[in-house]
DNA sequence: CATGAATGAGGCTTCATTCAT
DNA sequence: GATGAATGAAGCCTCATTCAT
């Protein structure tokens, strides 16, 4: 994994990103240090403040982007689709297949949120809501149309959410199932639960 | 020169079990350091070696009481109930009842398995698989039975499992819902997903 | 090892003695730990302290008996032997089996020395002075009788004694010689060097 | 906040080297402390790890240096002798006269191979019996040209390193004798023991 | 006389961070 | 932009010792 030494510029803030993300999903924020960091990239320690100012900065940076990503993929994902039980179906497949393909970006996320200090803590926090405000709109919508039944639309919304994320713990790429396959589950699931058709 | 009046044996080792649940569940059990543990208590860091071996045996000690208690109250709940979709019922009310009331055992339980070294990962990783393996049951039961549609019986599980434990991540006990009322709407999104009755 | 426990007593203090010098042999006096000997002996660590006051204590009573015994022996040894020739000769011998046999207390009697406090050591090397004097008193007295050639008998006397104490760290029960053996080509290179007979 | 104008990069692993040799010298290894190292270097104790890995390495990169340096001066002061007796008396010149000056070196090669760990204990040792081969082999030799009277070339030798090694716990370079004049006596009395001339 | 829990100091080591070169 | 050596704080853990029970 190291790179070669000597290597220069955006190349190496990539290598760190990707080493930092690989590192605080195995072993969490505050576990993982930056010399093995610096290891892993093939520099010295002190040559990665080079490129971001401090440990905090580094998690910072890889949520918020993640999450702008995640964001914009939604929207995309979402744009074609016209109805509230065609958006929810969209919704769903973009999020289980999202997760598993961005499986680490998504666990620190959620994991690594209480390592943030309280002004980049508000940041992430606030756009994983809009994110989860995008499904609550969607339900809503769907029950004002007599689509969906739907006590609480939050607590639904969370409900849902938790069962298509834990995706990412469990999924494994070569496993029984494919991906489709899950997501496929998933949507019945969450349409119309055990019920027998 | 010796302790303070108060604080003897056992007593002791409450504090700290009490005082290391709720550091681990706020920092995460890396971030959390053996000299808050002590404050929190009331003794010296040293005196915490009288009553475990090592941080790790400290993390252990609780998730192992976790998990038994969870797995004979588990077994408790479900033993009066029949069929399996009053299993599934009991299930579902006393997972979520249960994992709102030990919020922080169940979150810990959850999250710090990747603190665990291997010897100690096998052992909570077997004894939550037991825990899962009693849903997957009642669901496969279920399916024998005719009552439940359900493709892959593990991932229906997990799914089911995810979004009940969700709970515990946004669930205020002063909030909007109450326990009772979570559970039952968690009920009818398990048995009839979003299905308009 | 361990004792049963339980044990009172002079029974008690004699273990106590009998684990430490193994201890401290092993080990070291600074290296070995109070756990240790507690362990080894079968009792708490508290405990020990019924029978000695400090650790520096146990450290000196081991060393104090060890050379009243050494200089009470010698005292023996000697006295049946007459001239300077036979008295060196019984010195050599007596010097050479009490080491074997007490390996351990001569070893760290000379390796402990500075874990000792001051007062302790000036009373411990001062019994070892005693020793030594006995050894210079033979060689001046052989050289007055014409009988020893040595030009410092000090320097002769330490040189001597280096090389019959360094048996101490060799020598095996078991091994190719037996410690008569020894202590006679010593005696002969005492007397007469490398000179071919 | 950073480090002081002076002491940079090879000097400051002098220093430790030098400082670490007296306090190990002083107190014996474990009883000497890191902390104290980094004060008599003068800086923080965290910055010695810049320089070694481990307390440990600190100790076998010392007797390491010490015992290479000890063979190689060796092999040179025996080079240009001939014969077993001549090369004898080089040994014990070369022996006696080292030993005085690289005293600190040579005293806790001795006393602390009991702080090695296995590995390096192995390595140490195979040095130490490298430079006792030299003077069995010298014995033999002697032996063999019918010079020497030795009924154990081992023994033997074992007798006359403890002798000579004796010299650096009591030498005082100020003292009564020259480092000669005990060189002197020491080989008389290697080659012709008390036997009056 | 033994126990077990406490103290407070100190052990080695790692950490994020800084900065002259 | 990279290096290597520094800082100072903090990490977990062990120590000898004390003392109420």
């Amino acid at each position: 994994m190291a790179r070669t030494a000597g290597s220069h510029g955006p190349r190496t803030m990539e290598a760190i990103n990707e080493a930092g993300l690989k590192l605080i999903y195995d072993h969490g924020f505050e576990a993982m240090s930056l010399r093995q960091l610096a290891a892993e990239v093939g520099i010295q320690v002190g040559s990665l403040y080079n490129h971001f100012a401090t440990k905090q900065d580094l998690l910072v940076g890889l949520l918020k982007r993640h999450m702008e990503t995640l964001l914009h993929s939604l929207d995309e994902a979402l744009t074609p689709a016209a109805g509230a039980e065609e958006q929810l179906r969209a919704f769903v497949a973009f999020h289980v297949t999202y997760h598993i393909v961005r499986k680490r970006e998504v666990f620190i996320c959620y994991s690594e949120l209480r390592s943030l200090d309280p002004a980049n803590y508000t940041v992430i926090v606030g756009m994983r809501r809009a994110y989860e405000r995008r499904l609550i709109a969607i339900l809503e919508r769907g029950r004002a149309e007599g689509r969906f039944t739907v006590e609480d639309a939050a607590v639904a919304a969370y409900g849902i959410l938790a069962m298509l994320t834990g995706v990412c713990t469990w999924f494994r790429p070569n496993g029984r199932l494919t991906a489709q396959q899950v997501a496929a589950q998933y949507t019945r699931m969450v349409f119309d639960g055990l019920r027998p058709g």
